[in-house]
DNA sequence: GCCCGGATTGACAGCGCTGTCAACTGGAGG
DNA sequence: CCTCCAGTTGACAGCGCTGTCAATCCGGGC
């Protein structure tokens, strides 16, 4: 069996550049500048090349050309899942950015999320050879991952300053979105904003709750203690059951979309309507918000823009230019739906 | 600033086996024999080079190792989407199921779906060297794909015979699953039932309509002209919005989750209610589908299963082992919830 | 004490490609 | 007619690792 599949390997390992020199009556380097279109070869020469090469179907060797340039062409992409809809998004995003630039995509996850299971995964990435590392949607604020790579550039989708210096940051607004949301709300009369926020450590929960207070606070509101999900309906449903008994609950702001349709199903479990007792802003904008029960009021992000934004930097240090700019905010857009209304009676003030 | 960015990738590039041996004072091979845990070498000498390891911080240079194995310990993705939850779900245990024996991925998308499309993007990864292709999702049956990998195994995650005997075949028993899906509705005392399909041509989309008119036929029942939608909520709600009209229309079953969540919403808005006057039946057991306004009925997958009897079964091709089998069929399981009850009236029989 | 076989170790030749540098070409300029 | 130079082409030496095969070591059997 062993030696079969051997021997079927080694037939089918082609034609080499060899090979084709052979065929072609030239020297093993012309074909290698024709190969990777360098100048300096008479057209001819390099149409006699070309045809040898179909005829051989030569395949150009890509570890062998690993081996002698040390790169490889591929971007190592760290995610803790593929499932949630902004990493998935974005790495989405990604490998078509990387695809257009000619580069591969090397994909590792990391479930637990941890910065020991990220280091990890950069460290295996690493020795496989990647010209450059993505962090998607990284759990951990990246202040505590703090994990090098010399050599080897990285780009993590996150908006805030963190400690590694030497890393490309590009993501979403999260907080200006969670400020526009209150904004929203506020403006519709609602005394103050409830908040359901994601699990504690993750960077873009931190944003978006930081978004939310701050919104909250300038306004010179009370600050609510925030509810924490894990992202999932499930977790957003008993967030709903916890904040449905709160006297002053009019306005809740999700930290996603998932959250949001359990805390609603909740809601209504409890007998409360939405938006007609309390109004409910999503995040993420994902695609069945629109086509819910009651549609969701979301917060919309970009993600092809955010992917492409942090390609376009990571290969400008891949490729030995200086980036742009290693750090770039994405604007978020509010998308106001029939989830949020005014509330039915303006809390402390006359109607 | 391109000769500083090669200089620190030099600088980067860390010691090789030659250093590790030259500091344990053995040969180049014997290094290589404890890297690669061989047998025939003293534990003195092993742990010698252990330490020379350590101290050189040697890491294995992956690009020398494939040059001369001609294996890359890398299996190449092939998805069109990463964002719906089918795909990505598969994706994520494939990953891990990969990861898990020592297994890099590869991935690539092929936004189109094209026969085209994935044999170029199978091209593409056979170049780039992967040991094995897992073809995920394809929208094209196989049967059309008709594109051959010497050398280079492949699993693809559907149930149905095709024309390429050498691929190894796992999927989720989409024809029996609606089966089982119709013969409930059917059971509750719907006199037919109707279905929006997922694009013509994807496999699953045809699957999941085989099951379903197979189900009606075999029952004696009428079978409505299906209506197509592309997956997402969208194109559910005008398909809810078509279906709403017809006079027979108390049961519907949706080939995934996201089109049924748009359908009920449509149905709504024409005053119709779930599963009150039409019940509905959704596919792939998304989260948030417990937690809708009306909870669906769905047909769960257990992809977390399929990803790895695939790549369990990939891997016995890619290591030489006979597969133990090449074709597996994964069941799938009917969750019943609150968007299926038995019809108003039941057609043509008294109550 | 000597021979034998298995265990251990090492020398060496590539894997397929690119970078370096030398060698060649042909026409412009003197 | 010879020199010079840009444009072309090729010989050769590795990149870092593993497979092959020969050399060496060791203990047991005679």
């Amino acid at each position: 069996m062993t030696e079969r599949s051997t021997a079927q390997r080694r037939a089918a390992k082609g034609a080499t550049m060899a090979d084709v020199a052979r065929l072609a009556g030239v020297a093993l380097k012309t074909v290698s500048r024709v190969v990777n279109d360098e100048p300096n070869v008479r057209d001819e020469v390099r149409a006699r090349v070309h045809a040898a090469i179909a005829e051989a179907g030569y395949r150009p060797n890509a570890a062998a050309r690993a081996l002698v340039t040390s790169r490889t062409r591929t971007l190592g992409v760290v995610t803790m899942s593929t499932t949630f809809r902004g990493p998935s998004a974005i790495l989405a995003g990604v490998e078509a950015a990387a695809r257009d630039a000619g580069y591969g995509i090397a994909l590792t996850r990391t479930p637990t999320g941890s910065p020991e299971a990220i280091a990890a995964a950069m460290d295996a990435l690493v020795d496989r050879g990647v010209d450059g590392i993505v962090i998607l949607e990284p759990a951990q604020s990246t202040a505590t991952i703090g994990h090098e790579t010399p050599g080897t550039p990285v780009v993590v989708f996150e908006d805030r300053p963190g400690d590694s210096a030497d890393w490309i940051r590009v993501g979403a607004d999260d907080v200006g979105a969670c400020r526009e949301a209150v904004a929203h709300l506020l403006a519709l009369g609602h005394g103050t904003v409830h908040h359901v926020a994601g699990p504690a450590g993750w960077r873009t929960s931190d944003a978006r709750a930081e978004g939310w207070r701050t919104a909250l606070e300038a306004a010179g509101r009370a600050v609510p203690a925030p509810v924490t999900g894990d992202w999932s309906a499930a977790s957003g449903f008993e967030a709903g059951m916890a904040l449905a008994a709160r006297p002053d609950l009019t306005a809740v702001l999700c930290a996603n979309d998932d959250m949001a349709i359990g805390l609603i199903h909740a809601l209504e479990g409890r007998g409360l309507t939405v938006p007609g007792d309390v109004s409910v802003v999503g995040m993420d904008g994902s695609e069945v918000s629109a086509y819910l029960h009651t549609p969701l009021t979301t917060l919309a992000q970009d993600f092809e823009a955010i992917a492409r934004e942090g390609v376009a930097r990571l290969l400008d240090a891949v490729e030995g230019r200086e980036p742009e700019s290693r750090r770039v905010s994405v604007p978020v857009r509010l998308v106001v739906r029939a989830s949020t209304d005014a509330p039915r009676i303006v809390a402390g003030e006359p109607a």
